[in-house]
DNA sequence: TCAAAAGTGTTTAGTTTACACCCATGC
DNA sequence: GCATGGGTGTAAACTAAACACTTTTGA
């Protein structure tokens, strides 16, 4: 304990960043995200989370939103803290710490880094990227070496995603488009869970579930018989959920 | 982009500390352990969390292991990481910064606190403190006021303990001691989800669940019938749990 | 013999799974 | 007319919920 007060008396302040894991399906693939990290004259020397340095009035979650809409132009998605990582050892790696003193003019020993997650809206262009920048979705499945620890994040992060659409099942519906057919919506689940899922079954829950609600509308121009689109219908699924509570 | 890298170029470096929110049971309610807050030669101001600023090359969950340690003597218990709270506004309260800056004999602006969560084990002595410190298990339901945003925190965990003991109801055995009764475990799920399972339906369940095993040691002494003491099995309820990726 | 808690089964309702065929459209 | 995906129902298996009495023990 006496050792312990000695040592605060003199505390460390490490950097604070927020990195964030933006998935989204491409190719029917999970895909992640990724912005090109140059060095040495704009040689890209591979990928990386976006993610920043935080202000010093700023709010984590404000740091995450900037961080977004600086790479994708948008920020209407469900934006979440999902862990903090603050190992030592993530600056192990002296390219890692030469390309981060670089960006920020700074000597830089450790770096706590606060990551959120997200899923993209469905289509959505991502263009809002400094010229210099250039950005890539990669499957999960199919990652480049990234820096830091930004792998393992990436690999946790999809387990994340799987328990937060049970828990909250309208960050789906943030990713789909406001009309979609029940296809859309099935295949969604199916490349998030990696499994799956029987159409009758499936069709009959989303039927049940309340919150779905069928549209007048049909699906043109398509080579087989046209789908119908369907909305969620935010009011009705806050209704449903906060009755659950007994 | 411009404005973001001429903020970086002079990086901000808040404190980072962690906070433990020790959940346990007395008196049949789910309590929380607080420590007290001195301040001016002695005079007690309140109660806070345990925590700490880190140290320079200390592992956050390291960090949250030294404090449960220094306070309650002892670490077998679940402590993960839940949430990292970074507000700006923590520390509005002036009567915060000066019993921190006192504590810390630093000038202090900003503190990015990473919060732990953890199951106490059940009776286990709590006597580790300093001599100075005490402590105290409060009701969640009747908490004091707390420093910074200590109370939110509480609050949120005491939610975020009901989505992992049914993620992972493992941390249920870590609070109970090894042997325990049917009863102890109901009023334990009992507690902890605030309302009541019927008698049968969990005896079934419990029977069910594989990985529950009865001894043939009986409760003796008390004044009714004695209740059978059952075990945790952790091969059994790893082998179980791992085969539900199907 | 009484008080106090342990232990035990069955019925009903609801939920989940498995499974196969016809329909509408564009080419 | 054929290839493509849309859309539909039923039976069986499983899971969850409701519900009351007898047993054991100490005082």
């Amino acid at each position: 304990m006496e050792n312990q007060k000695e040592r605060i008396s003199s505390p460390f302040c490490p950097y604070v960043s927020v990195d964030c894991v933006l998935l989204g399906i491409n190719e029917d693939k999970l895909s992640v995200l990724l912005v090109e990290r140059k060095l040495l004259e704009n040689n890209a020397v591979g990928y990386k989370l976006p993610g920043s340095l935080i202000y010093e009035t700023e709010e984590l979650d404000d740091a995450a939103l900037r961080v977004m809409k600086e790479a994708v132009g948008y920020t209407q998605m469900s934006l979440r803290q999902f862990h903090t990582f603050g190992s030592v050892a993530r600056t192990a790696n002296k390219e890692d710490i030469l390309w981060l003193e670089k960006e920020s003019h700074t000597k830089v020993t450790r770096i706590v880094t606060v990551v959120y997650l997200a899923l993209s809206k469905k289509g959505k262009t991502v263009n809002n990227l400094d010229k210099n920048e250039t950005m890539r979705w990669f499957p999960v499945e199919d990652l480049p070496d990234l820096p830091f620890d930004h792998k393992s994040i990436v690999e946790e992060s999809v387990n994340e995603i799987r328990n937060w659409v049970e828990r909250e099942p309208a960050i789906i519906y943030e990713y789909l488009p406001s009309k979609f057919t029940a296809f859309q919506l099935r295949r969604t689940y199916e490349i998030i869970y990696n499994k799956k899922f029987d159409v009758r079954n499936f069709q009959k829950k989303m039927n049940l579930l309340g919150y779905i609600v069928p549209t007048d509308e049909m699906e043109v121009g398509v080579p087989h018989r046209a789908a119908r689109y369907y909305r969620f219908n935010k009011v009705k699924y806050n209704k449903l959920r906060s009755s659950l509570n007994k």
